[in-house]
DNA sequence: GTCTATAGCAAGATAGAC
DNA sequence: GTCTATCTTGCTATAGAC
């Protein structure tokens, strides 16, 4: 045959990996197939040939951007990233201006919401497994802190994004950075140890 | 004539109302023109009389949810609510349960992010003094305080919307309001006062 | 597997009657 | 000020040629 075996496959790779980034970017809802479809150089028709539908490609979105969240927060336990340093790589002016690049949370979270409970299974699978993984970083684990902490960071860059003022953006950033690393270090609510 | 000289007014603060429930539960770009003014039991066209256009109707609705909420955060100085009863209100089952009555920061924050520089300067006004009515609430006031917990509070009810599991749900806003508290009650950094 | 063409529908917005 | 009718555009999805 004229092309390899695989070559679906890779297709449907491409498809998932530049959907997740319009998606990101722009919303789920407002990303058209034919203009999905123009960014790898095909035509809308081809689309429901590698999916069902439209809400078909939203699972597949969200499972594949949760994967790549999830290695990306993922230690290596043989040199561990210090927390802070994730935490400010999070929140950041990179990060901020480049949602297409960046985690799926603080964009696709909405639209998840008003998703069919697959999807939200799906999305909550990833989710455990990245406040475990988080828990585990922290001083001593614990997943109510983790849940804490992704909550604010994952706030942290949706209400940044709102803002103009980039002075305003730099401190609701650094607030973040600084009182999740409170939350990781301290002891207990009353500092009594 | 025929109607009062605030006819006009009254039936454009209802579709500003109408507008904001919806596009807090469905998402203000697929909220449609013809369904909103079904609503308040008017047709498509008759839309045009109240707003230049679509976009119009967004800035309205930023201004009137965002100043609605800074009404509910606003503290009666005379008998103030502690702040971990006003947490708990935010970081409840029913918020979660009712985005269109609730804040529209974790529901329009998306959107006002891919908006234009006018609607976000709104927003952005209108957050400014969220926040410092929050540090105000603090024991000791602090602005980066108050960024960090409401990015906590926005986070967690963003995140908790995602789930289908409600013991799930309720660990994260838990998690949220205890995390906040901590925030808001510690000392500094390395509780040494 | 991808193309073109098109069906079928809903969107934002405008025109003119009343 | 609101109606109905309509223009234009965009969308999801399908049919049939290659």
């Amino acid at each position: 045959m004229r092309y390899s075996a695989s070559h679906k496959a890779e297709i449907r790779e491409k498809l998932i990996a530049a959907a997740g980034a319009l998606s990101k970017k722009e919303g789920f809802d407002t990303t058209g197939v034919d203009a999905l479809m123009a960014t790898v150089g095909l035509t809308g028709g081809a689309f429901y040939g590698h999916f069902k539908n439209k809400g078909e490609l939203l699972e597949a979105i969200v499972d594949n951007e949760m994967r790549l969240t999830q290695v990306q927060f993922l230690n290596d336990e043989s040199s561990p990233t210090p927390l802070r340093h994730r935490l400010q790589r999070y929140l950041s002016r990179s990060h901020l201006a480049h949602p297409e690049l960046g985690c799926p949370l603080p964009s696709l979270s909405s639209e998840v919401a008003r998703a069919n409970a697959s999807v939200k299974a799906t999305y909550e699978r990833h989710l455990e497994e990245l406040v475990a993984n988080l828990s585990n970083a922290l001083p001593t684990p614990d997943p109510d802190r983790a849940w804490a902490i992704l909550a604010m960071a994952v706030g942290g860059i949706t209400l940044a994004r709102t803002q103009n003022n980039p002075a305003l953006q730099e401190q609701v950033l650094n607030a973040c950075v600084e009182q999740a690393m409170v939350i990781a270090d301290q002891n207990g609510p009353n500092c009594t140890d």
